[in-house]
DNA sequence: CTTGAACCTATAGTTGCTGTAGCTCCTATC
DNA sequence: GATAGGAGCTACAGCAACTATAGGTTCAAG
């Protein structure tokens, strides 16, 4: 039996990232001590392991919520799983296109500016007037 | 003179963002008429057009406030401008190289599942067990 | 003068946590 | 068995940067 400290510490959460994953539903209401403190076995210590490892390569909550659903659920096809991380991956990759993007402009126009005064700051005319830039659009923001 | 809605539309920006800004002393209070309805002038569509061009490069809305202020007092040394916009390069970049460790390590267990059931799934494995992946880190979430 | 699109305020919701206040509980030490 | 203090508890506010909704008012065209 685990406190809630030592899953927080064996998996890098914080105690109320914890306690907000039970709150939404990911992780289970577990038992309770007489005083009421809550005591969790090794199964909701691998879980919880599942939804940290899942969080850092960048899934989405409800995505995880579909992928344990899976892995409580060995016998069904794993095709569900596998588009689940099919989208996750075209995500990271127009995220890197769009921050490649981003990084080309910002490098040229922090390479332009020349110093003096902002009124002469090629960084400040180029966020003024987006024809400035090289890019036609940058589209979403984030 | 133009309504709120010019603004939104010239600029791409939704009503709501206008007045959230103008809440967070972005944009300032403009004038109203009689009835109550805010009119713009054309330096505050230039404003407005600086913070989403901004926006668009990624800059948070406090990078934005002090380059507005820059801007704002043009014979000022341009060197802040110049080091908010580093930051923001290095910003970016950080998360470029995060965002391709991420896509390797999906591309990998996508590539390495043979379909089937559930149980027999590269992808919920890898998930399961962060030493299945190459990466000894994925630090930071996001 | 009427209609309806566009405006107004205020508030809640989004995502994924994180921080705080003000308690109570558990356990180690004496 | 008493006590101290680290750890746990609930409930709620806050972050970034919006977005959406409800319920009302104003403006301008016909
Ligand atoms: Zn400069
Ligand atoms: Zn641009
Ligand atoms: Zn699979
Ligand atoms: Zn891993």
């Amino acid at each position: 039996m685990h406190t809630i400290g030592t899953l927080a510490r064996r998996t890098g959460t914080k105690v109320q990232t914890i306690r907000y994953y039970e709150q939404i539903g990911l992780m289970p209401e577990p038992g309770r001590t007489e005083g009421g403190q809550r005591r969790y076995g090794d199964v909701d210590l691998d879980r919880l392991a599942f939804i940290r490892h899942s969080r850092q390569l960048g899934f989405p909550l409800e995505a995880i919520r579909e992928l344990l659903d899976l892995s409580d659920h060995p016998a069904r096809d794993c095709g569900a799983a596998d588009s689940i991380a099919r989208r996750q991956l075209r995500e990271v990759e127009t995220r890197i296109a769009r921050l490649q993007a981003l990084r080309s402009e910002l490098e040229r126009m922090i390479g332009e500016c020349r110093g003096g005064t902002a009124s002469e700051c090629r960084v400040l005319e180029v966020l003024r007037d987006h024809s400035e830039c090289l890019a036609d659009d940058h589209d979403a923001i984030d």
